[in-house]
DNA sequence: CGGACAGTTGAACTAGCTCAACCATAGTGG
DNA sequence: CCACTATGGTTGAGCTAGTTCAACTGTCCG
């Protein structure tokens, strides 16, 4: 079960012999629901565990001095956060619970065995926290350089090409139980602000949010409005769409 | 020399052994040099080898089609940019010399050979990607919640730190070698705007910034001003700051 | 001397914030 | 069953940080 979710993981972010899958399934860990709003690990702190999202959604954020808080990344089942705490000393964020979830923790020592015996399990491990810092870097320029409008379908652009990259796609709509509150600390923007954007984007027809769940109408064209373009996510058959 | 420079980069990460060190001694490549704004490596390609500074000042940065430009980081000698490009199949952000500068380029077989052989080199370069990460997520706070004058604060303070953890800074002042347009390009701003800030924060005492260097006349007020708690920057004797 | 580039200034504009109220929905306890 | 509360979504009005555009200055360099 616990290989199951991890193998799952790996599966998306390269290809595995039959022997290093085999080895994966082998891998030991709990299971453990976590409740709304709980924190999996904490800011300071070290798990000795790593995590993969079986149900549910995951929120990394820093809460600031001054009140106000920023989400870094949010996390679908079959993600694996909290890779990097087997190579730090201490966490600078926190990882939560955005909805009520099913989190595979995998203890460092079994993942350091299974890295050890097998090196392309390693490789895919390590490039899975690779493709996590290029997320890093489209966050940053998606909060730096786009209005608030073009920022919220980027990341809608990004939630449904993930979640349809995982097969987590029904129709036209996908899960992203978040608040608006939620959305603003993402986005670096006001609650209230987030409530008037998403409006006007509604107005298109290109997207809706509502009660939780993500509904993409016209994926091109929101993309296109957003100035999309999913090579970012290191997916294994997206190509780089060239520049002009 | 090459050798010299990564285990540099290295010994700032971590501890290692003197059988490493002398491994990393043993490391092959070439020193190149590089213009000011030429590219080491692009959008969309895949270098065959990975980086660390001698001298000079690079950066990280994706152009956007309307003509915006997002820096993601800099980096200082000793700093070793594009550990990931091993793991990944092609870039997505280009890294640049912000000033003329000498790259010291280690082909990928050198650094998996070295890898192989010594699994605490291994872990080190791979803690050194995940520090990079953990400076991701601070520059998106910064962009997303800090107004212009502390988020430029932040900077310095993040450039000053990181420089003297490098035995960079001279008295109270380091290199800082770029333009109010990178600077603005860093902060998700304009070059007026960052123009404007800059002369705020000169008229407070606290540091100026001008002929591509940096002074800090007052490290505790800035670092305060700005919110700025070094943590992120995984130093080694850095202990974290508990919050209140 | 002339051209390029970086820094500086002013004035008008606007995206997004703040504050404060109000509404809708769902869960809770009596 | 209803009243009560908490949470999240919605609306309005005024404000401000940062943008835009356009001009001007200083400096380096050929």
């Amino acid at each position: 079960m616990i290989g199951q979710a991890l193998l799952n993981h790996l599966s998306r972010v390269g290809d595995l012999c039959p022997d290093d899958r085999a080895a994966v399934l082998r891998v030991q860990g709990d299971i453990k629901t976590f409740r709304r709003h709980e924190d999996i690990s904490k800011t300071g702190g070290l798990p000795c565990f790593s995590v993969v999202v079986v149900t549910g959604f995951l929120q990394r954020y820093v809460s600031r001095r001054d009140g106000s808080r920023q989400i870094h990344s949010f996390y679908i089942p079959g993600d694996a956060p909290s890779l990097e705490s087997m190579h730090l000393d201490y966490l600078d964020s926190s990882l939560s619970a955005a909805v009520p979830s099913e989190i595979a923790l995998i203890p460092h020592g079994e993942l350091e065995n299974l890295m050890r015996a097998r090196p392309r399990v390693q490789s895919l491990i390590w490039r899975s926290s690779l493709i996590q810092s290029a997320l890093y870097r489209e966050w940053l320029m998606r909060n730096s350089r786009l209005a608030a409008d073009r920022a919220m379908a980027h990341l809608f652009c990004e939630i449904f090409k993930r979640s349809s990259a995982a097969g987590l796609v029904d129709r036209n709509s996908c899960e992203m139980p978040l608040t608006q509150e939620m959305l603003a600390d993402a986005l670096g923007l006001t609650g209230v602000h987030v409530n008037r954007t998403l409006q006007q984007l509604r107005e298109t027809g290109m997207v809706d949010h509502k009660s939780g769940r993500l509904f993409v109408h016209d994926f091109e064209r929101l993309a296109s409005f957003a100035d999309f373009d999913p090579f970012y996510l290191h997916h294994r058959n997206s190509c780089r769409v060239l520049q002009s």
